[in-house]
DNA sequence: CCAAGACTGGACTGTCCAGTCCAGAAATTA
DNA sequence: TAATTTCTGGACTGGACAGTCCAGTCTTGG
């Protein structure tokens, strides 16, 4: 807290005066900061695109998104507070994953019904194209075994999960 | 450290006798705690197996350590140590990660060469099945908001965990 | 221009926890 | 049995850190 004031050029008591106390303001900084980060829209190229094409845009945005510096220390102090409270992790999983699966689902849905994608359970699609987007990258850096992604890694680990994904579910 | 003691049964000072510094007994504990936990051998049940029996083997083993109490328990302390140094994760990862993924790197190589499998970059292959067996019930245990997993939710995730592998890899 | 409220800085309290110290008890060894 | 080593328990230190207090300063709206 002290460092929160410091950084934010004002005095502890004023930090306090705006937020009753830690706990307080590190939900705020999570709804803050998710509001912030929440892609507006999945798919923002105007035209067609192959169901290939958009695979790639989203899981782009979802692995630029997840392996942030900012999205693994929240990671982090969340795994941290969860070990004896897991509120924060409700807050925060409510405000990003689970709209951010409905969406996808919702895309995976639409794909479908084009007949771009096979029938199926599309909670479960959606589920292992984001485990298989963080794979082991975020799993290494919530570790901080790794810390900087390249675009580069980025572009070559995306290639390799969309095409896995598309050979489960593509038709 | 207090803790420790009473658990152990024995005063602060002997615990401090034994290990010079919390660091030094946490070190400990990652070390033998693997020792204890690795798989003796990824595959123990007799006679000749489809590859599909044998990546539920694999899987099974796999689903049940990582999701353990302990296991989840000791990730949270490595990624809460981790924030400020990583020493601990790559004595893990040295211990625990890295030889289970060769093991399981040469069972899938042993399957192309007898054709069970497509020819292509194991590790990375390696690296899909472990993140998908993981996938969102590892990340929503690590957050707190799931604790025990049931030996049905692992059938049914693993089931699907292998059914996409084979989809990606299989022949 | 002045009163009310907001902000400052920095000292202070209380708690937690790693690690140390020590005097006496217990176990080992010769 | 006597000497030596090891262990006990519990008090203590020091540092980190959340949260409070307060006396004095700055801002701002009427």
């Amino acid at each position: 807290m002290d460092e929160v004031a410091k950084l934010a050029g004002v005095s502890k008591q004023t930090v306090y005066t705006h937020f009753q106390n830690k706990d307080r303001l590190f939900s705020a900084v999570i709804t803050y900061v998710l509001r912030q980060y929440y892609p507006e829209s999945l798919l923002n190229a105007p035209g067609p695109h192959t169901i290939e094409e958009d695979l790639r845009t989203i899981g782009r945005q979802y692995m630029r998104l997840v392996m942030s510096a900012e999205a693994i220390s929240m990671y982090r102090a969340l795994v941290t507070a969860a070990a004896s409270d897991p509120h924060f992790s409700h807050l925060f999983f409510e405000a990003g994953p689970v709209p951010l699966e409905e969406d996808i689902i919702r895309f995976l849905q639409q794909a479908v019904s084009e007949g771009k994608l096979k029938a199926g359970d599309m909670h479960q699609a959606a589920s292992h194209f984001g485990s298989l987007l963080r794979g082991e990258i975020h799993f290494k850096q919530s570790l901080g075994l790794i810390d900087t992604v390249s675009d580069a890694e980025i572009e070559t680990h995306l290639n390799s999960c969309v095409e896995a994904f598309l050979a489960i579910y593509g038709r």
